[in-house]
DNA sequence: CTGAAAGCGCTTACAG
DNA sequence: CTGAAAGCGCTTACAG
């Protein structure tokens, strides 16, 4: 097989760093650094570098280089789902700021926290991002024992970056909002809640409309809290609960969206009209709420994916310490609040 | 820092294959075929040096390993969107595959193809997924190129293994399902087309709904096609487009489940009813599906994807020839289509 | 500013 | 069945 020039080299079975070298007249260990731009390079040498570089196509090998400096350039990211929409939106940012800093993703999908024994990327990523824990039991001493950087969202722990967002102060609006409208008799479809799990956000979401209802001096009826297993279906559920209650809720605060668009479906199913007979308020501001016209509260997902990464990227980069930031939420009002039916 | 035995080595800075081969009382080649499970190894040696490993918790490096093997036990994934419901499953059925076969998952999002440009996987990856194309120009060849196998989803790419769906038949049952019902004027709300892509996607949904109109005996009314941009969005305005024709369509085949979401939600804001003044049918059945009743086109989404990972991954390893696989489609009736209303 | 050389931690023919 | 040794392709003190 004879090549017709350099011009279009068809997989040349990649140059290496030496044939950059001899091509440009100067050591590996020049070429080492003038690509990497770092200091003490000569312009000169750093150009005749560059351009034996690009003519031979070359490309570091990561392996070799990871093995030498050992940086990986590389995050990994632990979800428990990759198709809900506050993962899937976190995931974006992370991936974002990732490949915009030279880092790659690698992706473990962990449904249930095998991942945290088994531990797929031990010696392979500088840092890993945490957007679950382990469900059955809050151990993350194996993600700690990697010895390397570790962010968590929505959960603050010891030694790690994390970001946050306001769930007591985001429900707070969301009931306070219901409750301006002359809503008395609020009910709540609440996310599942995991008492072993350092997950405060369905503790936290009550805590908001808790907080809300007492200070308006109205007493809370049990009753009128169901769990909604955090999914479109679970919230049918609650939904179908919280119609049959007498006298019915004349609004509903839904601790989610996904829930809120169950809920919806089974207010229209029972023939019943919203927000003429009833009003909801999720949380999320999912990307299908507006085609649900549901008045929400928002929370930046994408953003404090990118956040969460950005807070590890320092801690690999430049050393610096975790770092915690909370992020605010805002009401989003649209078509599924208004007053009370007059009747009540 | 004294420690205070070996049982709970607290990140004892990563044992090699020289401390295991030491400890074992062999030499680290013999490390290195025992713990991966090569033939030729004594099953008391093997035995003796599983221990050590244990005892040491001894992981490989992979960067030592990859350096040395050429082999990188990584598969790169492009992928436009994680968000959305066709790629977010894909992605799914990708990761359980690769996970199983302890292949790492590289994550690349890239909306405008610019991964095809910058090949951030370069020597990284032992095989590509492409679960979508670059936008603009259908060119390939730098992926090509890196001289490792590739497989793309929903195209069929000489010298890549693909998994594949009919769209031409699935598009068709659905327009028979309307056509049985008794319709006659039947819209249509297509995908976004790609002239200049091999994404067949829009244009043959398109070709089953001609082909079941005229073998029906039925002109095609070029007014009731309109394009929905491949989003919840688009197909709002969509379907107000066709809502304003005169005579109204009494059914509308959409080529997307979310672009029908946009579209119920168009009829219920005219104040009509689905299905009692106008039937609906989507492709996808997305898992909203349900929720909102949409009858609508299965198609395997996840196992599209872990389909397509097992044909690259059969390639890596066993040096298989690139394998082309179509999958099956079948109509999921629920309840947005009924007969046309009767006064028609 | 640059080079020579050690070293990163494995895998893999090659002998035996 | 096992060992010795080369080699994978870089990075990084260390000299100069």
């Amino acid at each position: 097989m004879t090549t017709t020039g350099a011009e279009t080299p068809r997989s040349p079975a990649n140059a290496s760093i030496e044939d950059v070298a001899r091509r440009a007249g100067v050591s590996s260990g020049t070429v080492s650094r003038a690509l990497r731009g770092l200091p003490n390079v000569s312009e000169t040498t750093r150009a005749r570098v560059i351009a034996a570089a690009t003519e031979l196509n070359y490309t570091v090998s990561p392996s070799a280089s990871s093995l030498a400096s050992g940086r990986m350039s590389t995050i990994g990211v632990i979800t428990p789902f990759v198709s809900r929409w506050f993962f899937a939106q976190a995931i974006n940012g992370v991936e974002e700021v990732l490949h915009e800093a030279n880092f790659d993703l690698v992706l473990y999908i962990d449904e249930d926290g095998k991942t945290f024994q088994s531990l797929p990327m031990r010696r392979k990523v500088d840092g890993v991002l945490l957007l679950t824990l382990p469900s059955d039991s809050p151990d993350v001493s194996g993600v700690r024992n990697l010895g390397v950087p570790v962010g968590s969202l929505h959960v603050d722990i010891e030694g790690f970056s994390s970001v946050l967002i306001d769930d007591v102060g985001g429900s707070s609006m969301a009931t306070d909002h219901l409750l301006a409208l002359g809503h008395r008799r609020i009910a709540m479809v609440t996310l599942d809640q995991h008492p072993s799990v350092p997950f405060r956000t369905g503790q936290d979401r009550s805590e908001g409309y808790l907080r809300s209802l007492k200070a308006a001096g109205i007493e809370v009826d049990p009753l009128l809290i169901v769990n909604g297993e955090s999914t479109v279906e679970g919230g049918m559920r609650a939904g179908s609960e919280l119609l049959s209650r007498a006298p019915r809720p004349t609004a509903i605060f839904v601790q989610s969206d996904e829930m809120a668009m169950g809920v919806l479906y089974i207010i229209r199913r029972a023939g019943l009209h919203c927000p003429e007979d009833i009003s909801v308020v999720g949380f999320d501001d999912h990307e299908l709420s507006n085609v649900f016209d549901l008045t929400t509260v928002a929370q930046p997902a994408r953003a404090q994916g990118a956040l969460l990464a950005h807070h590890v990227l320092d801690q690999v980069r430049l050393g610096s310490a975790p770092q915690t930031t909370t992020l605010k939420t805002h009401l989003v009002i649209r078509g599924t609040t208004a007053p009370p039916p007059s009747g009540i």
